[in-house]
DNA sequence: GCGACAG
DNA sequence: ATCTTGTCGC
């Protein structure tokens, strides 16, 4: 596969990405998250207010899984079903949190960034595990944190959100700034390792890629119906 | 050539 | 990510 023309386009949309400090209140903070069956991907957003995190709004979609997983090129693969579900929402939120990097990545655009640009929405990554930068590991301790660097320049944050557990990979998306990626997710994440409306996000999308993902019961329940 | 490698 | 039950540990 030829990744060079994909990588080009990263670069530009790169360019349109916004490293700034969220200005006014933030209302509604929401979860994207991606689920997988066999060929069909499933996505998935929950809105929460902030700072309650009363569940507000919920959307999915569904589309066909076209673009395989490579590293690097997320975004291609997950985009897609994630814009059709953002545009299902009725109460727009103010910023996102998506699994995955934000400018933490070899081209400055991770998935979190990608969707910020095409959203023009606010965006943060959160992801589980590392894939660009080097880092140190941070001390132990919620809130803790040490930088993701490329060179002199930070790029994200290696944060831990509980004790005794192993950090995110947080980094800006698009329309925030470092100190506005540890308050936010810190200030979304209570009992659990992963932020409320990321989990919320990721169980909503393994429901719905269970009872829509496998095989057709629908035509099982109307061959059934017909000959009863 | 070798190791790394979001979901 | 997905395939998957019970189980070791704070």
């Amino acid at each position: 596969m030829r990744l060079d023309k994909l990588i080009k386009r990263q670069h530009k949309l790169a360019q349109r990405v916004r490293i700034k400090k969220i200005h006014g209140t933030i209302q509604y903070i929401a979860g994207v998250d991606v689920a997988q069956k066999a060929e069909l991907l499933f996505g998935c957003i929950g809105v929460f207010e902030f700072p309650s995190l009363y569940v507000v709004d919920e959307a999915f979609a569904q589309a066909s899984s076209t673009f395989p997983y490579i590293p690097g090129f997320l975004s291609f693969r997950e985009i897609p079903v994630i814009v059709k579900t953002y545009k299902k929402l009725r109460k727009k939120p103010d910023l996102i949190l998506v699994d995955g990097q934000g400018i933490a990545h070899p081209r400055r655009l991770g998935l979190a960034s990608h969707v910020g640009v095409m959203l023009g929405v606010a965006t943060i990554g959160c992801a589980k595990s590392h894939l660009y930068g080097d880092y140190t590991v941070p001390r132990l301790g919620r809130g803790r944190y040490t930088y993701i660097r490329d060179g002199k320049k930070r790029i994200g944050i290696v944060l831990r959100t509980r004790k005794n557990v192993r950090p995110l990979f947080v980094s800006p998306g698009n329309l925030v700034d470092m100190s506005d990626c540890r308050n936010f997710v810190l200030a979304s994440t209570t009992k659990y390792r992963i932020p409320e409306p990321l989990r919320y996000a990721h169980t909503m999308a393994r429901e719905k890629a269970r009872e829509l993902g496998s095989v057709d019961r629908w035509s099982f329940y109307g061959t059934a119906a017909r000959i009863v």
